[in-house]
DNA sequence: ATCGTTGTACGATGGTCAACGTACCACCGC
DNA sequence: GCGGTGGTACGTTGACCATCGTACAACGAT
């Protein structure tokens, strides 16, 4: 089975979150995880750019700690790392999703 | 008397402030603010890079509305524009601070 | 086994941006 | 006036990154 490398809670850096967050796409992925997408493959967003974009910006989110990704046959199932965010960098995520839902 | 351009609260955009906030050294401008050093010129703070280069910051900080500037004689005025950013971004302000204070 | 689906690797390209030095401007005090 | 201090403008450089197309790998279903 193909495996994907998370960082661990302790080595989440909010410079990484940060700049993964900076990304008007990243965003969009996390609002759409944060709005039920969580079981979707990464193809089923809704995403202005190509497949090898998606799959470039889902792997900064995932190296940034800010999402879990598992195989799931051929198709990758996506999962924010809510709790570990919140742990790490409690009310961050909260309010980017909260300011991004205003501007969506 | 010189003035420098602030926007108004309802066009800080989500995005610049990201941008903004994912650079390390705004991020220390920022903390240092946050930790009462509101009445300092910008040449008090303490940052590791040039001048012309910590211009560039605090400019991107203006522009993104997270800093207000005012002229007072030569000196530049510096202040978080907190209320704003809470109103705005309700909690995202906090948790950068809070994360930051944190890693430093 | 073969085909379609899903995602990745790779290389290229264009744009953005942080950093710097230098020259300069604006204001204050003397 | 004249120097000094605090900031800016400008041009440059190097790095990083978002984007893409194409080719390919892994898996499921038939």
């Amino acid at each position: 089975m193909r495996t994907l490398e998370h960082p661990d809670l302790s080595s989440i850096q909010l410079d990484a979150v940060l700049a993964a967050l900076a990304d008007p796409v990243r965003r969009a992925i996390v609002l759409q995880l944060a709005h039920g997408h969580s079981d979707q493959a990464c193809i089923a967003f809704d995403l202005p750019v190509s497949k090898s974009t998606a799959t470039h910006h889902f792997r900064v989110l995932r190296e940034a700690g800010i999402i879990e990704q598992r195989y799931s046959g051929t198709a990758i199932h996506n999962a924010l790392r809510r709790a570990d965010l919140d742990s790490r960098f409690p009310g961050l995520l909260d309010a980017v999703i909260a300011a991004g839902l205003n501007a969506v």
